[in-house]
DNA sequence: CTGAAAGCGCTTACAG
DNA sequence: CTGAAAGCGCTTACAG
């Protein structure tokens, strides 16, 4: 295989300088159009490829964000994923996704590799627990970042912290389903003790403390497969469960999906909601009540929030929540 | 903001020469141990961050890989991204992903994108059509690519493809529900005339056509939502059917919500096969039958293949099939 | 508008 | 085992 086409090469063939090819490159109106072309032809003519890692140790703007998230397997994150990279390509940002899989030593290991690579900036749905090696090194590579999600490091100044506002949420749900009737109702799924799953069970309490309600709580990993083994536990004994506020959409499927199996379908004589407002909601049958986020805008403002840092020095807010709203679909309203 | 620190800086405080601390950084057998270990204090002490661009610059040896998927929104992709991204970690390398989304232009640019950054190789499920440009690209850079599920390059020389056998795993899923008394039985979801959409139905057509039955395809995007609306046409007027093939699980879990949407339940009435064997088939009920890919095991061949080809230079077979196992569950055997 | 020169932070032979 | 020197392919002032 033969080395590839420098910018000498390009210059040499167009009969210019290298700065001139270099200028080029980043589009300078200094370059007269005619030369411009000239070089153009060049580049196509010999198969140039620019090399960034060439370009980056002279200045380090490189135009790469990184998106680290922390369950890929979720709709909801892959949701987020897309738009935010649409976001970050409409103003000519590459973006380079990772995918921790909640766990920290992946986590750590790619932000580590993104830090090598040289980003602009990163936006991350961190772990729950041991993301203090991450942000150590982030903070020492003096990284613009953006924590969404959950808050892993509580210096909001350095680390703007944007998500939603699950409490309020929450409360809705429980309170819509205490007018439907309900009165046992269960708070299923989300890994015990995490920040979001207090945060998200945080609306269901007061709303129950609120209505004189016992409160129920059956934690567990936040999918599909927990969500219809926790049905098992909602039907079983003579306290049978009327309704439940779940953790996300996967859980309240799963749990949906228990139900249907031992012939129940839910609605009526049992009300479910979940949370994320997924596409798969709508797509089911029935269709899932939800505490709908509407993740394409809180991608689009959470780039937006990060492209104003890189390229206008505007720091974001500390802190920021986005309404969460809630849709009463066939599934709580029988 | 400081500047960071540099490998001078850390030979200055370590009281070597910058070579040293160059070797030190690649882990070399040459340096005594007592001064790698004052080596790596120093750069503990001053928070040295590697420069990997700098590194590229003298040795393209990047440990980077790239992944390019076409639908990060199915399951399928985001497990084979995953388990991907865990065979390359193991060995060292850092996967970048991202997501092409079927828009060839936005496939274009994240390859320009990752070709700049300097790839060591490339796994990429590219856009059903449209992907001239990237591969010209590829070309051009010499990057070691690998195509998967779908050959967009017919050089499968400089290209080497991977995917399943769908035609084997299509024509038994037939043979099934035809097994199981179904006559009227459907193609149902996949893109018209992509090329996947035509390899899964292959299966189909040989088997019907053997069996003396007639074929009917319902051709459409590759989702849940559209799985609903074909429910409906399967289910319109005298000649309702009895039985489809899907193009993947998500058009057949559509499908089933469609039905159940009717009061109908998928199984002994009206029998349903997926495609992929993404956990929601068992996650769901009735449970979902499915041709089976182990997208686990292909994505950890798919990464040993490239990861030979880089590290030894062993260039894999130009095509390569994993089979595809039928898993019979309620929706098809009632 | 264009060119000559310096330098970004590493790695790589080459001496010692 | 360790050090001095050259060079990777760009960008950035600085002249002209």
């Amino acid at each position: 295989m033969t080395r590839r086409p420098t910018i000498i090469d390009v210059a040499k063939a167009a009969g210019v300088s290298k700065s001139t090819v270099s200028l080029v490159l980043q589009a300078s109106p200094l370059v007269r159009a005619a030369t411009r072309e000239a070089v153009r032809q060049a580049m196509a003519d010999l198969g140039y490829v620019y090399n960034r890692s060439a370009a980056n140790l002279r200045s380090p703007n490189v135009g790469l964000i990184g998106l680290v998230i922390n369950d890929l397997g979720n709709p909801f994150f892959t949701d987020f994923a897309t738009a935010a990279q649409q976001a970050f390509a409409e103003q000519g940002f590459a973006t380079v996704i990772a995918n921790s899989d909640e766990n920290p030593a992946i986590q750590a290991r790619v932000v580590a590799s993104m830090i090598e690579h040289g980003l602009s900036g990163l936006v991350i749905a961190p772990t729950d627990s041991g993301a203090e090696p991450t942000f150590a090194a982030l903070r020492r590579a003096g990284i613009p970042t953006l924590q969404v999600l959950h808050k892993a490091d509580p210096d909001t100044e350095t680390f703007p912290f944007a998500s939603f506002d699950y409490a309020t949420s929450g409360a809705e749900a429980t309170r819509h389903l205490i007018a439907q009737g309900a009165h046992k109702i269960a708070f299923v799924g989300g890994l015990k003790d995490h920040a979001i799953t207090n945060e998200r069970m945080s609306g269901y309490a007061a709303a129950m403390i609120a209505a004189g309600l016992p409160r129920l709580a059956l934690p567990g990993r936040p999918n599909r497969a927990f969500g219809r083994e926790a049905a098992t536990m909602l039907m079983m004994g003579k306290r049978s469960f009327e309704a439940a506020v779940c953790f996300n959409d996967l859980v309240a499927l799963g749990v949906m999906a228990g139900y249907a199996r031992a012939g129940r379908k839910p609605g009526s004589e049992f009300r479910l909601v979940g949370c994320d407002g997924i596409a798969e909601c709508s797509d089911g049958w029935p269709q899932l009540s939800t505490q709908h986020c509407d993740v394409g805008q809180f991608a689009r403002d959470t780039a937006a929030a990060l492209l104003g840092w890189l390229q206008h020095g505007i720091r974001p807010v500390p802190e920021r929540r986005a309404a969460v709203s809630l849709i009463a679909r066939a599934s709580s309203r029988g």
